[in-house]
DNA sequence: TATTGTTATACTCTATAACTATA
DNA sequence: TATAGTTATAGAGTATAACAATA
């Protein structure tokens, strides 16, 4: 507790902070703050970008989780996407009723629907993730094309070292 | 449209997947989303390791960001939180109600408050600290003391790239 | 006239439980 | 008995607008 913590790269020259010059203390050493720091600005980004097509950024979330895994089930869908099965019920009708994806009762589990994307949805999809790409450009922009590679693959290790832990002990 | 996306460090061997096996799509080369996965693990244990302390994450923040910033008003708390200030004031009673924090009407300008935590505030909010840095150790010992050094620097600097940009113009 | 903090209100998300049809 | 999808409902979270005090 009386050990100083270790000047790192992220804060040289001064306490981090945030743009507007707030001090972040005990937070600036926290991974979970500091990305969502960044989601925070990105989050707004997507939301104005996503506005002309009338849906929102977790209603594109489920439609390229879809199209990247044809068949899939809405029970797995909401493990993976992190929401409630029945908080997709909701989505998924919205999808169907644009024309954007339709369900089809599975023919090996009767109780499951597999979930495809239209043509429409597919076409749509690809606007939409251009549109999103778009909104974190000035990332790419900015950093080096290794650097951008470097975050991804730190991202995508600590994703699947925390995941492996929950597996072994669940954290709810 | 038509190229194909280079192959990252990242999803090298197959296309990038979910620790359930879900294949990411257009989603594996998104930021955003890529920190999406990783919170979405991270808040639930965040969430849990809370919970002893009967308060919630968005309060140890205000908590951590007062601490760091003596004096702090409102309406700055709230537009570098993230949140309302509306919202801000149910999380302040909630403070001063436990005897964390207080409110105290700042003598250069008296519409605003200052706002400090109580040295109760401040030792329950290193308490809670260490609990939060918890939940992230296994990724700060399944990575390289550098790797974690490169994985706060580069989410610093994304967060300054897109910062700035916003400043200049604004999403919303 | 603009801003800080507050309150009230409405809206959205989320969480939970129950129900059906299948297994 | 357990699971996939659905529905209904209640709670929490968030956003908006209006208001009082102050600048």
């Amino acid at each position: 507790m009386s050990k100083p913590l270790p000047r790192s790269a992220a804060d040289k020259g001064g306490e981090a902070r945030t743009a507007d010059g707030l001090a972040l203390g005990l937070m600036a050493r926290r991974i979970g703050f500091r990305m969502r720091l960044l989601q925070n600005l990105l989050g707004a980004r997507v939301v104005a970008a996503f506005a002309p097509f009338g849906l929102r950024p977790g209603t594109f979330t489920t439609m390229a989780l879809i199209a990247a895994n044809p068949g899939l089930s809405q029970i797995r869908l909401a493990r993976e996407g992190g929401l409630d099965k029945s908080a997709l019920v909701a989505i998924v009708d919205q999808l169907e009723e644009r024309g954007l994806a339709v369900r089809t009762r599975s023919v090996i589990d009767r109780r499951s629907n597999s979930l495809a994307l239209t043509p429409a949805g597919e076409a749509l999809m690809q606007e939409m993730s251009a549109a999103a790409q778009a909104t974190e450009q000035c990332i790419r922009d900015g950093l080096s094309p290794a650097e951008v590679e470097t975050l991804f693959e730190l991202l995508e290790r600590a994703y699947q070292i925390v995941a492996r832990e929950d597996a072994r002990e669940p954290p709810g």
